[in-house]
DNA sequence: TCCAATGTTCGAATATAATCGAACATTGGA
DNA sequence: TCCAATGTTCGATTATATTCGAACATTGGA
């Protein structure tokens, strides 16, 4: 596939961002690119497991509306759709981002 | 039993809040008690589902933290812990309960 | 053109969760 | 004391998710 297909902003629903976040490793994936706050690669992200494992979390994460990811060669680079979550439903990514914060 | 452990503010943990929410049901539970802003009996919840299965959702909304049922009588009275778990995680149930508003 | 790099998809195994009927426990009242 | 009411627990079934190796697709560069 050339690019990936994504939810549009009205296409997402909360439950679905609350199930995808119910994940420790897509949590993780998460914390890290609102760290980052950058387009991370799969490879970037490094969390030590299965390429095939990461991919199924990246599909969930996508098709929940929380990653966008835009195929740039052969990377994939991932963003976290920040903004247009918090202004479709204002301050819950923002609040759990502070709440996994030490 | 007599009464029902609930774990304590400091044993809440974000993830399992996250979990508990992200299903319809329960959403569902945590919205009405919201709205309600009382204690309810699970049969005033009406969810219009067989009485093992609202067990086993509560129990998973109480281990998570999210509510707090204290036994009277034969009825069992559900409330949210709403406060505590602002002031644990500023925003969180807040925003996601603003978000489910029509 | 060939190939290494980056991810995706497929498939199968395993693990976890939801569902709900039936039996049980506890309580308060008749 | 008996019993109806309210939920919980148990057990079995079904449905969903996670995991990950292997095969595949796409790309850019040598």
């Amino acid at each position: 596939m050339r690019q990936i297909k994504h939810p549009t902003i009205e296409q997402v629903e909360l439950i679905d961002i609350l199930y995808a976040l119910a994940d420790p490793t897509r949590m993780e994936i998460v914390v890290r690119l609102a760290k980052a706050g950058r387009k991370l690669t799969c490879g970037e992200l490094d969390l030590n497991r299965p390429k095939s494992s990461m991919s199924h979390h990246f599909k969930i994460l996508r098709s929940a509306g929380l990653v966008e990811t835009v195929v740039d060669g052969t990377e994939h680079m991932n963003a976290l759709r920040l903004e247009e979550i918090e202004q479709k439903y204002p301050g819950v990514l923002e609040s759990v981002l502070k709440a996994t914060q030490p």
